[in-house]
DNA sequence: CAGTGGTCTAGACCACACG
DNA sequence: GTGTGGTCTAGACCACTGC
């Protein structure tokens, strides 16, 4: 092991999580212990610890000690790619339109804004080998800096299209998935004449006020699109 | 401010990425610079830094100097929760069927294992306020300790059958998403008589060898699940 | 009060990258 | 070589907990 001594302690503990010798609630064994156990000095021990917590294996108490943590088993780390998903990817965008529009009440409400401020409506069909498998609305606060230049928008992800007027780093996302039949109008634009699911994709943007800036729907086939996830 | 040294510089740094004044792949000062800046000394630097670097701020590299990393836009958090979601709760779980199966090939390739293995087979019914909301399908290799009572496993969720035969963290999950419509069995258990989506969710459990213990698949009546997810 | 974790210092030695 | 980050020490003082 040419491993440093911190990194053996964090595998020492979790390996006594994995095999519940210990388990959620129990504590950990004191840092002055650790320290004496190992051969080396506090700060190695909090070294080790930290990285426990930040993996969630473990939290802390000031005053109290450390204690093995409950597992979150219902996290999973999700993917999600407009244009690319695991058994499908987008190669060709069309844009069906893009307008200036007032916003109705539900989307005044959902953007947090009036309805009498402008509002940058995108419509586009997704192509993946010339057929058409998505259906995509976005709807954007305008601000300055925005591009409405149609070469630059029929391409662009929901996030390109923002990221001129404001750092990626600023933008926190929410997305919300469900399962719907298509209307009329989708099942045209998609080519769907037989009994087909959509997965619709909600998109909504945030700057770091968390005021949202944006939303996107964008319905997939159900035969074009899986989502996956991962816990850890 | 009552907030550490540590804290303090990670604001700074977040605040100059997220105004744009580092930009991703710029270098971050080097150690001994911010230890002047903040007359501090290192160990008190390195602890904010390690704490950009544990959320994706900044990635080190040794002997050259840290760096501002790119986001990841394309993540996000997702809390999937069998029995939960943000639009329902299931209330109430009926069995079906639970019985020992031979797997056929398709599922004992899944499961990485041979045709001629004990599987246990568990087909479930979802309710809300007494109307079937999701149908639901669980295949697990058979091990030592895992319970085949009725009573233990109605109501449990997919780790819980689990969790006897194995420590909670030791077990890795990878979900799948998808859109479908319903057959007519499964139409038949839910009452759907007209149009109407399933939201389809594949579970896959593995031990901390990554070898699969378990799959599951849960259909639920598209109007009953919703899933949410946030980049952060 | 003693024991715990939280913060911090002022050094040290190492491996690595670059010129 | 110098400069960088990675590891580690042997102390220190603090705030908090529980008895």
């Amino acid at each position: 092991m040419a491993d440093p001594v911190y990194i053996k302690i964090v595998e020492d503990i979790k390996k006594k999580v994995n095999s519940a010798e210990l388990k959620p609630g129990d504590t950990v064994p004191p840092e002055t212990a650790l320290c004496k156990e190992y051969g080396v000095s506090r700060m190695t021990v909090r070294k080790g610890l930290a990285i426990l917590a930040s993996e969630g294996y473990i939290y802390s108490v000031p005053g109290k000690g450390s204690y093995v943590q409950k597992p979150e088993v219902n996290k999973y780390t999700l993917h999600y790619d407009e244009m690319n998903n695991p058994i499908n990817s987008v190669d060709n965008a069309r844009l069906l339109e893009v307008s200036i529009i007032m916003p109705d009440e539900k989307l005044a409400d959902e953007l947090q804004t009036t309805r009498n401020k402008h509002v940058i409506m995108i419509r586009r069909l997704f192509y993946t080998e010339g057929s058409p498998v998505a259906y995509d609305v976005k709807y954007l606060l305008y601000s300055k800096g925005m591009p409405i230049v149609e070469k630059e928008i029929e391409q662009a992800t929901f996030q390109e299209m923002v990221s001129n007027s404001m750092p990626i780093f600023a933008l926190k996302k929410r997305i919300s998935i469900s399962a719907q039949i298509p209307n009329k109008e989708i099942k045209r634009y998609l080519n769907i004449y037989d009994d087909l699911a959509l997965l619709v994709v909600e998109q909504k943007l945030y700057n770091n006020e968390n005021k949202p800036i944006g939303i996107g729907i964008t319905s997939y086939r159900g035969d074009y699109i899986k989502l996956q996830g991962s816990s850890d």
